[in-house]
DNA sequence: CCATATACTGAAAGCGTTTTCAAGCAAAGA
DNA sequence: TCTTTGCTTGAAAACGCTTTCAGTATATGG
């Protein structure tokens, strides 16, 4: 940063005070024409841009937005990232966004601190908080900003937060595989100490019970450490005397490593077996290149796009703060994995 | 933004100077030990954090870099964010990224002047630019800032360059097809009017040349408005009377239609023909499932590591700025699509 | 023609920091 | 005891901008 050419260059070139400077270049108040002139071509041929940081400093805003990422690079994000970015071009908010690096609480904390310290007016976080981070409480707290949490329902921020009904959207997969004709099926869960992970386990014992369907012990796996697991799992299940006819797995990556098993085994998929996954991700690991897999569909995008405008209202409005707090429900994408048992 | 407790207000609680609490914070000349504890104790409890604008407003610092890519959630963009991310974590600057749609002139200009109007030191820009945008002119010339362009030679600039040796790329290509056998080697380049397009193509040139093989003006086509046309340029070189043996594409987005092409017509790849790409891109456009395109990759992790290592290191030097140009070497990564005539 | 309202402009204060400068003070040396 | 030195501290200026306030000039109405 090395400013160059500063207002008061311009007023004296203007032969203005810099109040007048001021009043064009936000074109506030009134001046004449003539006047107007003289520092409009004052400031092209200085080439003067005005401060952001003297700006922010007296305006107590900055007119900016930040978001916070886990691993920006990640793929999983794209309809996310494709939100936010459809969200900025709408709104006249600068949008920044930080990425941090996997388990980096340090620079995790650095962000929040840096941009919720006259950088940005707002924040919106992706990733995983809790409420006892001594940088949430100061976001919260202390920082006065308004700020947007995404897929993170912590009751005691008083912060918008957008959400996704996993209860829901499994489910409504369970029902979708129901409705084919199952009715053996089975369930690999993620990590089981996430949410994320419970949830959807509970959508699939509501659609099972909902349906009257005897849920059996052994139909439920977990591939607690690493969706790699999930090539195992499926292989006990595929090994049982009852073997499931449809196995609702938590996400995309351990579906994937589940119809991996199974062809490996000889079994075709949807043919033998079904499988379905959770996040419709459009990049899997290890270069799976199976049948592209049925799974459920959060709007990630609408997401993205709808941290942005509620932001730029709440900013823009003079009401007080009032947190919203949405709930998005999920949808189901029918690719190849699932075959139907009718007729 | 609202800034809530501001240094004067520690400084009161504290019974000392804002001068002492600035010291403290910045941990700079001496404090005794008692007053600096004195001042720890009311910063904490006021749970203070100085703000960012005013530091940077005396500083004319801000210890920020920012980064503009274009369509920031491009999946093709994996490995240079993850290069960025890196050199983010290794640098104490804090990095901010800002994404500019498709051909959106106006928030390409807006980003680049909010940026360097104090709100970072330095920007890489990565992403195709003009040397007459007056934005541009206003970076090189007027905001004082050093700058990296990524992939972007314009001589006038006086900013650090980061490029790839699209030539010796290409020409590395051809030669390994060369090397498998190959001598009937046909081309398919991407937008003519794009510099790496020509780039590629000179390096086919080159290695044909080299190695003394004729070039048929037939062997060369061009999918010019866009990557899906790739197909039909794949489908009149597989129709000529003498087929070519394989076919280096300017791109794996073109090679990865080339080679639907050439199996839809019933052939193998690469056993009846070779394809090979450049760019050594993971995601594909359409869902393409076919063998994997052997092709040519571009350190982009390398190359956005360095931009953030050389930005730093430049601003913490205290010598006059001296431009950096890194040219970098690309590398055949071995797939499925080459196939040997040898043996 | 005077009083009043209106439009325009500039001086100056203030935003929250850092940093310079001088003052105060204790220790050290003569 | 008196200087000198070095360390610690605070007052105040400055960074570049916006905005208030008051002042001047012009227009409006009676």
């Amino acid at each position: 940063m090395a400013q160059i050419v500063t207002i008061k260059e311009v007023a004296k070139r203007a032969n203005v005070s810099q109040a007048t400077v001021s009043r064009v270049v936000n074109q506030i108040g009134n001046v004449t024409p003539e006047l107007k002139l003289k520092v409009d071509h004052a400031i092209e041929t200085l080439n003067y841009s005005p401060n952001h940081a003297a700006r922010a400093l007296v305006k107590k805003q900055t007119d900016s937005i930040g978001i916070i990422v886990h691993n920006l690079h990640d793929p999983f994000f794209y309809d996310l990232i494709k939100g936010f970015e459809e969200g900025a071009r709408q709104t006249s908010y600068n949008v920044v966004f930080c990425s941090v690096l996997g388990g980096d609480m340090d620079s995790k904390e650095k962000y929040i601190r840096y941009l919720s310290n006259g950088v940005v007016d707002a924040v919106v976080l992706y990733g995983s908080y809790l409420a006892d981070e001594a940088v949430i409480q100061y976001l919260n707290n202390a920082s006065g900003m308004n700020y947007v949490m995404i897929e993170n329902d912590i009751r005691t921020l008083n912060c918008n937060k957008m959400l996704i009904d996993n209860v829901c959207g499994a489910k409504s997969a369970v029902e979708y595989l129901i409705g084919k004709g199952h009715n053996r099926i089975a369930h690999i869960g993620g990590n089981s100490s996430k949410r994320v992970t419970t949830d959807r386990f509970n959508g699939y014992l509501d659609a099972m019970r909902g349906a009257g369907l005897e849920v059996w012990g052994n139909y439920i796996q977990h591939a607690n450490t690493d969706y790699h697991l999930g090539y195992e799992c499926m292989k006990s299940l595929m090994a049982l005397r009852e073997r499931p006819t449809a196995v609702f797995c938590s996400d995309d990556a351990i579906a994937s490593f589940a119809v991996r098993a199974a062809l490996d085994m000889g079994l075709r998929v949807p043919e033998d077996v079904s499988v379905m996954g959770f996040d419709n991700q459009r990049i899997l690991p290890d270069r799976y290149r199976g049948p592209d897999i049925t799974s459920v569909e959060q709007p990630l995008y609408q997401i993205g796009f709808d941290s942005i405008r509620v932001l730029t209202e709440q900013l823009k409005s003079s009401k007080p703060f009032e947190p919203v707090r949405m709930m998005y429900g999920t949808s189901i994408v029918e690719k190849e994995t699932v075959g139907s048992l009718k007729g």
